[in-house]
Formats: C-alpha cells, sequence, structure tokens
DNA sequence: GCAACATATCCACGAAGTTCGATCCGTGGC
DNA sequence: GCCACGGATCGAACTTCGTGGATATGTTGC
C-alpha cells in the first residue's frame, strides 16, 4: 500500500450542460479506483468485525485463533478476510511462534477517515468562481 | 439512515484463549452489518467518482446528464449507482422540473470518517497488560 | 392528448465475492 | 524424523454485483 489515497485535484470538466458547473475538479478514475478498493476491504460486515476485534485486543493485535468463534466462521474464510485487510493496508501479520498475529496499522483507519472529509466541505467551500473552459 | 453507525463497545468476549485479552468490547453484528453497507457504498470507483463529482459542483448537486459522461457509463447504469448512494444516505435526489439533482448529504461522509476514527486509538491507548500464556 | 426529453425500472448476462471442506505449509516438541 | 497444531492455499458451490439494452414513468411544451 504505497498509494497515496487522496481527492486531490487533477481532472477537468469542461461540461456545463444542463445546471450546476463544477467549481473544483473531481476525482480522477485511477485513485477512485485505488480509494474503492480500500473501502470493498471494509465492505464487509465479517471483515469491519474483524478490525474492530482486532482493535479492541491489547496491544491492538490478535491471532486467528481469536477471531474464528467471535465471528462464527470457518478458519479458512477468516483467514481469507483478514488477507483482504492486510492487502489493503488496515492490518499487519507477524508470525510469532505457531501463530501469527495481525494488528491495525496504526494511522491507515485515519488516513481513510481523512480522504473521506477532503470531499465534504467542497460543496460548501465554494465561491461563485466558475471557470467554463470548454 | 436512521442508524448511527458508531462502533459503541456492546459485546463481552469472554474467550482469552492462547493470545492477548480484550480490552475493549468490540462491535456487534448488527451495528457491523449496517456498517459495512455504507462502505459498500463506496466499494466502487464509479460511485467513488460520482461523489466526488457531484460535491466538485457548484452548490454539491448534480444532475445525472452531468454525470453520464464523466464516468463514461450508460444512463441506466449511472442512476442505478446513484441509487445506492442514495440508500446508504450519502445523497439526496430533488426532482425540479424534468432534471433530478443529487447533492450531497451534509455529514454524511463526516459521520462515517468518525465511525472509522472511533476504531483507530483503541489499539495505542492501552497500557502493556499483555499476557502470553500458550 | 401527443411528442420530446430526462430519468427510473426491468431483465439478463458475465464477473466477482463469500463460504467451507480438503489439503498443503511452517513451527514446536519429542 | 515424526507427529501435533496453527494457519494459508486450493477448488468448488452459491450468491451478489456491475453493466447496458429495452422499456416504463414523469415532466414540459404544444
Amino acid at each position: 500500500m504505497t498509494t497515496t489515497l487522496e481527492l486531490t485535484p487533477t481532472t477537468v470538466a469542461p461540461s456545463g450542460a444542463c445546471c450546476a458547473p463544477m467549481v473544483r475538479e473531481a476525482i480522477d478514475p485511477d485513485p477512485a479506483r485505488e480509494l474503492a478498493r480500500v473501502f470493498k476491504a471494509l465492505s464487509d460486515p465479517t471483515r469491519v468485525q474483524l478490525v474492530s476485534i482486532i482493535a479492541a485486543h491489547d496491544g491492538g493485535e490478535a491471532c486467528v485463533c481469536d477471531l474464528t468463534e467471535p465471528v462464527g466462521l470457518a478458519q479458512p474464510t477468516v483467514s481469507h478476510h483478514l488477507k483482504i485487510l492486510v492487502d489493503a493496508g488496515f492490518l499487519t501479520r507477524t508470525q510469532r511462534g505457531k501463530w501469527a498475529y495481525y494488528a491495525i496499522v496504526p494511522g491507515a483507519l485515519d488516513r481513510i477517515a481523512r480522504s473521506l472529509t477532503t470531499v465534504e466541505p467542497l460543496g460548501r467551500r465554494i465561491e461563485r468562481g466558475r471557470r467554463t473552459e470548454g
């Protein structure tokens, strides 16, 4: 996960057809794909539970054996979900002895949260500063 | 969307099997499902683009005719995605004349962002209370 | 009422995701 | 080396999702 998930302005939308014009540039397809990929990791109830359970554990980490029972799923399924969360950058995996410990990546959730609030104020902060370059 | 999407402590996990014990209660299955449902709405690149494009529009609103072209999809598909975003509580739909205007719900993204940061500090706020019995 | 236009709904198809049994891999103890 | 155990990978069944063509609904104007 090296991508910086932000809604940075990059593209220009020349349109201005029937309704309101663009006052800011929207997100590019590529960052949008990346951002969606991260949200997809949290789009499953089981994975939301897993993140929450791990975060609730002492040290912010837990092994698979502590996770299968709370979510009520088979071990392969839990492993599958954990892999998705690791790939998305939410968790890290550390092998200690026979056990694999999954831990919350510090600031990962926070970074995603910030990429959300970046979009929010756009609709309000605007001034009549239209530019319709076609 | 009447649900308060928070990771409020509710369940108790009595376990303490092999690794770290729980220092906080994790999220319940029901709120987890609800939270996942919201994230699923943003788990598609097209929908991330739509939210961003609408937010970038003047007044934080746009009609469908302004959206089909930027995302490069057919009108029924865009309508489909917009419906999902409305159902998730991110957008509102207002019919003005022939056009349907979709607008960002103020504070919606912010609320989701806050439900994310609620999980974050849990892993750090703990003190060394670890116990490795195995 | 009828035509034109914007948008929503219906339907079908291909792609992707979730789940779990069976199996393989890695570690620790003997 | 061998066995026990935790966890990952594989394979397959089932479900859900994204997509768009055809069509219905609703609005404006005549």
